[in-house]
DNA sequence: CTGTTAGCGCCTTCAA
DNA sequence: TTGAAGGCGCTAACAG
């Protein structure tokens, strides 16, 4: 077989110039309904489908944005991407896509890759904050957005969380059931969302008089269960856990089921970030729960916008969305099903 | 400021012709040190980088697989698009990523705006099986992967696991420990994995001599409230449930803790597909562990073999891919950690 | 080892 | 309303 038809075939098939068939494809200028006709058919019959790679090499627009994400295995990371996917497709745009594995490396090369393929825009999860090697600079006059991190770049936008305030509350929830002693576990102050939560934690923490105690360290079900284990045989045991993401929480979680501490009768549990079947522990677990998917929709969005602008901001735009607490069963609240506050 | 330097950018400040520039880039035949030198050194000056459009527009490959499925905010397909990414990124290739939200048309639009793209290859998890619009004649020379779920057209490859054959084991699994009367749970047979899982089942009870009993239609909460408590309050109630998803196994698992059955006491639970959290529900769930991310390995690297080649196959392969038992607590057995049967 | 020519498929520009 | 020419940036093929 040859190769596939391209817009001259059709145009010597219809007896007319290849422009022509480019007006009747793009209807740009008026074509008189004749000659639109007689394309039309010529298109069909030869099953001619406009070569994309060179409409783009022409107008050096791709039509494409890049995402780049430290993983798509993490739910968290899925649901933003689904949402700017989602996005993307409403407005005819493709993704690009690729994980760093929150290697600043492979980041700056994945974000080189996507420039030389002449993406329209970008919308990155930025790998740790301050390895990260991304710039405003380096992307020229490519719009880029960033999410669920900020990047040390001003001139970037970024789209965050309330990290920080939702913290807060949720200890404050917490101080509320009486408790004095509650200790913060997260995975490493280097990441900009487990520091965030902790400022807010501290912050309840200090505005209420009570010393605060964290830890970071959580890396694996047994380094968080030597921890557990060791805060809880202490003097001065905690009588609350306050975990600071999903991984944290499941480890947490497995150290208490396996210790065999009943909640929350002998210690409350509170978790930053909502994953599914939260509500399936034993007990159902309180959670602040982070709004991924708008996340990720908001960051594509301001994104589509710029791009359309076609002119970059000389400050970003910095976005924070709310967060909600969902008040379940692991603070010492007795809901039969959760309460949200917004 | 102007647009991109060119590659005659680099040749002139070079004192060269293009076809120099050209080469020392690609490396493809020598050219001398001094040159060469001359070159890298113009290419670092202007910060010069190749337009990858012009030379996939050139060549027409475009170093980009596609990957369509039907959602990224569920785990197991977040799974999978992972091992995809990961393995193209090896590859050097990059990965369009688009959701179907199990809509054969839009899966078929994805499709057809891919093959515009000149995608060097694609990997698909088909539409519900009945409706995908999509068959290998559409495709031309382009090389096509599906996984998960089946295609009609016998000449594509595929990449499944095992479903039947491990739902037939765990069904069997309860049959040994003692069941009788065992419900299965789904939400629709014409999901190809949901029947594929059905048939295991059914197997198991007939060889078993017992009597099968299956309700299709696990679709909220609610219905599946509804279909459990109906199911314990009619005569001849189930001793154990097998969920066949994950989204049935959560139901379920909702109705029966809300309905304060005691497990695996008054009722025996097993599911079909591992998750996240699956040992910290109440008791720990035993399930049919399906390898998702070694699923989408095998489906990527199926495809870059094709590539390679160059050649379409006559007739596809069908790779299955085996699934592990995870006994753990909800089926009766008191195992304290999880025993994986392969 | 290096340069010239030509063309990938499309669309902007200009002329008919 | 239509067509012809030219070029986007790169590289295969051929000369030198």
């Amino acid at each position: 077989m040859h190769s596939k038809p391209t817009m001259s075939d059709v145009a010597r098939l219809a007896g007319v110039g290849t422009m022509t068939v480019s007006r009747v494809l793009n209807g740009t200028v008026r074509v008189s309904e004749e000659t639109a006709r007689r394309v039309q058919k010529a298109i069909e019959q030869l099953k001619y489908r406009p070569n994309q790679l060179a409409r783009v090499f022409r107008s050096q627009r791709s039509q494409t944005i890049g995402l780049i994400i430290p993983y798509l295995y993490d739910p968290f990371f899925a649901n933003c991407a689904h949402a700017v996917t989602t996005v993307a497709k409403d407005r005819g745009f493709s993704v690009i896509i690729t994980t760093t594995n929150e290697d600043p490396d492979t980041e700056y090369v994945q974000a080189e890759q996507m420039l030389q393929r002449h993406v329209d825009g970008l919308v990155v999860i930025p790998a740790h904050r301050r390895q990260s090697r991304l710039t405003r600079s380096m992307f020229g006059r490519t719009p880029v957005v960033a999410f669920d991190r900020p990047v040390s770049d001003p001139a970037m936008d970024v789209v965050l969380v309330q990290n920080t305030a939702g913290s807060r509350r949720m200890t404050e929830h917490l101080i509320e059931h009486g408790h004095k002693r509650i200790s913060f576990m997260g995975l490493s102050r280097r990441l900009f969302t487990i520091n965030a939560r902790f400022l807010g934690y501290r912050r309840a923490m200090q505005d209420a008089g009570l010393e605060d105690d964290a830890y970071f360290g959580c890396d694996s079900q047994d380094d968080t269960l030597q921890m557990v284990q060791q805060k809880l045989r202490g003097p001065n045991p905690p009588t609350a856990f306050f975990t600071s993401n999903t991984l944290a929480s499941r480890y947490v979680l497995g150290a208490l089921v396996s210790l065999g501490v009943k909640m929350p009768h002998d210690l409350a549990l509170v978790a930053f970030d909502d994953f599914d079947l939260a509500d399936m522990t034993s007990p159902p677990l309180t959670v602040v729960r982070q709004p991924a998917q708008e996340m990720g929709r908001v960051a594509a969005s301001l994104l589509f916008e710029r791009i359309a602008r076609g002119e970059l901001p000389q400050t970003g735009n910095r976005i924070v969305l709310p967060v909600e607490i969902v008040l379940r069963r692991s603070c010492g609240c007795k809901h039969r099903t959760p309460v949200v506050i917004h």
